[in-house]
DNA sequence: ATAGGGTTAG
């Protein structure tokens, strides 16, 4: 069927900006293929020379128009897709291989969800999916996180008898967890007779995605009991469970068992493996592991450049990037956020307004709302507040209570009750059930000694039915992860540990730990019992857990899943000193590295 | 034509 060239030029949103003419060689007596030219196409203005040419050379046929949507979905643009939406409406018998096609295109394209679209009109027609349409459309809806489309199409899939075929099943585990329902994609999974490893890896993944590296380590444990062999992929979700948990143990093993098997060789493993071990408190390790890559891309270069953020080091960090740079590897949005965590970390904040401005105007990349987090940690953390607040009040997006909560994090520690009550207050316009906000305004209000606003602070806080996500931090001995939550034995403190941590206590007062109680903000508590609350913190449990149950001078590793406490902070720091142990203790956005009283943040977090 | 490393929020 003939289109129109007015139609084909419409197709193309941005038809009229190239200008560079194809040259098609129309006067040799054997003219060439339009099949074969499509595959030398370089522009959408080419393909339409093509096209053109295809049909005054009447060469366009349906097998014609199947090459060209299937160059167009490719690599997908709005232009490329809304060309191949065109051609296929304009087929008079187009079949569900050439929807499949388009749907693919769809599925990475900016906006996956069009697809729904195109896919109720085939199903109108009469067109019947198969097992290759479903893992487009449901690829689509893990991408825009759309359950509810989702679940129909899992609904269809076993109507229609495909939703155990290999390809739709891992992709609509995918779905369910990329759309924050691991729990239906775990039914998906338990209802697979024998589940094979592309199986087990969506699920696996799907885990370590959402936060449960627990679970993706039991799958991992049951599918090697099947005798199924872990691929490379496996490794990766793995890996990344080991890096949430902190479990240079497993971690270790995962390593070896790589070394054993021929993993190492894949670029993405050795990457997954640096970011292990740096999350797990070994910067060393993870150096080994990135200097004896041979070939590093850009997510190698990252992975080591957040390492030395998260530990700190943000010289090293910095280094790292000039000899990316050096090595003409192009860096992306992730390389930056680690440039800039490293710089807030640290106090660099020139240099990290540097790396913003390069980044935007040197490199192209449209900053995130992480890069804008990360400039307001930045400013805030350094004290430059007011800076802060202005920084956030000009942005071209609306702030999310994210940014603003950075902000307020960054009055709590500099002390500043006067800005921290006014973004509260744009916080709570925004979100209001956030336990951790109301928490951090009050223990403000309690350093201040301002009581009765605790107490109304706490009550609101109460009606609103706002939670605090308890303190909990964990420790891994002999393999097995102990996990200690904030206040655990502040009622009936009775176990070895409890004593173990008074005797603790006590050596620290010898040596001039004084317990910082300012912060605890019950203010009808008497000064002992806020004594025991701040001993009971979750982060000095696992120390002492670490003291009793590890041999004199192993390293003490730690992590914890909120930020760590300013008591716990200076004690760690005499315990070091104490007891002579390293502690390494992650919180919930950098490494503490204590050794012999001093940490390696320098008392700037 | 299925699963996928570095970020994921103070």
């Amino acid at each position: 069927m003939a289109i129109s060239s007015a139609s084909l030029i419409s197709s193309f949103s941005h038809a009229e900006t190239f200008t560079k003419p194809l040259k098609i060689d129309t006067v040799n007596p054997n003219p060439p293929n339009p099949i074969l030219l499509i595959s030398k196409c370089n522009s959408e203005r080419e393909l339409m020379q093509i096209q053109a040419y295809a049909i005054k050379s009447h060469q366009e046929d349906v097998s014609f128009n199947t090459k060209l949507i299937n160059f167009c979905t490719e690599s997908p643009t709005e232009s490329s897709m809304s060309y191949a939406r065109h051609l296929f409406d304009a087929m008079s018998e187009p079949d569900i291989v050439i929807f499949n096609s388009i749907a693919r295109g769809y599925s990475r394209s900016t906006n996956p969800l069009e697809v729904f679209n195109l896919f109720v009109e085939i199903l109108e027609d009469d067109l019947l999916p198969d097992n290759y349409t479903f893992p487009s459309l449901l690829k689509a809806c893990a991408v825009a996180k759309a359950l509810e489309e989702g679940r129909q199409l899992h609904c269809l899939s076993m109507k229609l008898g495909v939703d155990d075929n290999v390809y739709v099943c891992p992709t609509l585990i995918n779905m369910y967890t990329e759309c924050e329902d691991v729990d239906a994609a775990r039914c998906v999974f338990d209802r697979i007779v024998e589940p094979c490893v592309v199986c087990y890896n969506a699920m696996i993944t799907g885990y370590a995605r959402r936060n449960r590296p627990n679970e993706a380590l039991s799958l991992f444990r049951e599918m090697q009991g099947k005798n199924l062999k872990p691929n490379e992929i496996t490794l990766l979700s793995v890996l990344s469970s080991c890096a949430l948990l902190g479990s240079l143990d497993l971690g270790k093993w995962i390593h070896e068992y790589a070394k054993k098997h021929g993993f190492c060789k894949y670029v993405k493993v050795n990457t997954a493996l640096i970011d292990m071990f740096a999350k797990c408190g070994s910067l060393d390790d993870a150096v080994s592991i990135f200097e004896n890559m041979r070939y590093k891309d850009t997510q190698a270069w990252s992975a080591m450049i957040v390492a030395y953020a998260n530990h700190g080091q943000a010289e090293n960090s910095m280094l790292m990037f000039e000899r990316m740079r050096s090595e003409n590897v192009q860096p992306d949005e992730i390389t930056f956020l680690g440039l800039l965590n490293a710089c807030s970390h640290t106090g660099l904040v020139e240099e990290g307004r540097e790396y913003f401005s390069w980044m935007v105007h040197e490199f192209g990349i449209v900053p995130s709302i992480k890069h804008y987090g990360s400039m307001v940690d930045l400013l805030g953390r350094a004290g430059h507040l007011e800076d802060a607040y202005e920084f956030i009040d000009k942005l071209p997006i609306s702030p999310t209570p994210m940014l603003w909560r950075i902000l307020l994090a960054a009055c709590s520690s500099h002390n500043n009750l006067e800005l921290a009550e006014k973004v509260s207050e744009r916080i709570l316009e925004l979100d209001d059930s956030h336990g951790g906000d109301y928490v951090i305004l009050s223990n403000l209000y309690a350093r201040n000694k301002k009581w009765e606003a605790v107490d109304s602070l706490r009550k609101v806080m109460k009606d609103r039915k706002a939670v605090k996500v308890p303190g909990c931090s964990s420790i891994e001995v002999n393999n097995v992860v102990h996990e200690f939550f904030s206040g655990d034995g502040v009622k009936s403190a009775t176990t070895k540990l409890h004593r173990a941590l008074d005797e603790m206590v006590k050596e620290l007062k010898l040596a001039g730990y004084v317990p910082d109680t300012s912060m605890v903000v019950h203010a009808d508590m008497g000064d002992q019992e806020k004594e025991i609350t701040l001993r009971y913190h979750s982060e000095k449990l696992a120390i002492a857990f670490g003291l009793l149950n590890t041999p004199p001078g192993t390293t003490i590793r730690v992590v914890k899943n909120l930020r760590v406490c300013r008591d716990c902070h200076s004690a760690a720091k005499l315990i070091s000193l104490i007891f002579g142990r390293k502690v390494v203790l992650r919180d919930v956005q950098r490494f503490h590295h204590f050794e012999d009283g001093k940490c390696s943040c320098r008392d700037f977090w």
